[in-house]
DNA sequence: GCCAAATAGGTGCATATACACTATATTTTT
DNA sequence: AAAAATATAGTGTATATGCACCTATTTGGC
């Protein structure tokens, strides 16, 4: 069946201990014992799903899920956006966002309206039940938040938005 | 409608560094330096969209996407495994596991067969044509994450690899 | 004014994610 | 050994994600 079971399982294939060599920063390497995968794109998305999770059960009660408390968020800020423009604010693709909006649109706690002065667009605002909604899971967000506050300690979530932030900016400077 | 339009939007939304104000309502007490501002959540969940799209991107020719490649990538490394130690492995809910699973199967690059000890079980290991087009798209993987490293830089990445690292263990020691 | 190019947005398709519930097999209890 | 409890995995449902392709509108030359 698995004739691989014969070799060694040694380190894993995604797992080189070192990563580029264009650079000499081995200083802070992550143990060898860990075995974690090298690959960063896995570890961003296990921690996306880990920490979607934490937030997405506190805000259960809200009838929300993390994601469409974020574009509620966004539109409470922002104001009425066309769908492209808030696309882009929020780093997400066009039609993921237009299918983001669908079930909020449903619930009617967001509207689309033509624009006013181009008719191809689409303006996304919040309605008055949607503010309020929004309103009400704002407690909740900030439950979740502390609670992952007090499990990782402010100073490593802080980290983690310094981080995050500068990537997404170098990512966006300077694309792929 | 959006009387909040007449705030300054300036850049992103999240990275903006006023979300909710109101301190009123933490129903835990936490003490004001554990308060951090913005959404956790949507920076790694904007975080994992942006460097998925990347790696999806370069490994396209492969017929893979990072998910699959992660999860050849996990069972190359075990061999045969059930479904649910490697879901706890992959920090991934045990039915998604088996959903992701699927295509895999499907493409016979998987094979899932009956525990021998347990009849309950479902061991997941990978075919031959697994792990050859798991070693093909090795390179491809090399390519984005050499890609990464570049626009970023080393010691950056590093950096999100440990922080990313200690944030999964300190959730796994302590369940939010 | 007309038409090609560019722009704004939606659809089809496939995968990714996870909670509630279900089905089956094993283990524990009585 | 039969019943109850537990363990293992799959399904139903719903949302999240994005590429390829499509439609409608606007704009830029002419």
């Amino acid at each position: 069946m698995n004739e691989s079971a014969t070799s060694r399982l040694r380190e894993t294939p995604t797992s080189n201990a070192r990563l580029p060599r264009h650079a000499a920063v081995d200083a802070a390497m992550v143990p060898e014992e860990l075995r974690v995968s090298g690959c960063t794109c896995a570890r961003v998305r296990r921690l996306a799903r880990r920490v979607t999770q934490i937030y997405d059960r506190v805000l259960a009660p809200s009838g929300l899920r993390v994601t469409q408390f974020s574009l509620l968020s966004a539109l409470a800020r922002s104001g009425a956006m066309a769908i492209g423009p808030l696309a882009i604010v929020l780093d997400m693709d066009r039609t993921t966002l237009t299918r983001n909006l669908k079930p909020l649109v449903h619930a009617r706690l967001v509207t689309l309206a033509p624009g006013k002065s181009d008719a191809r667009q689409r303006e996304a605002s919040l309605t008055r039940a949607g503010r309020v909604r929004y309103d009400g899971a704002k407690t909740l967000w900030r439950r979740a938040q502390d609670d992952l506050n007090r499990t990782l300690g402010a100073s490593r979530v802080a980290s983690l938005h310094q981080l995050s932030d500068a990537v997404l900016d170098a990512l966006n400077q300077k694309p792929v």
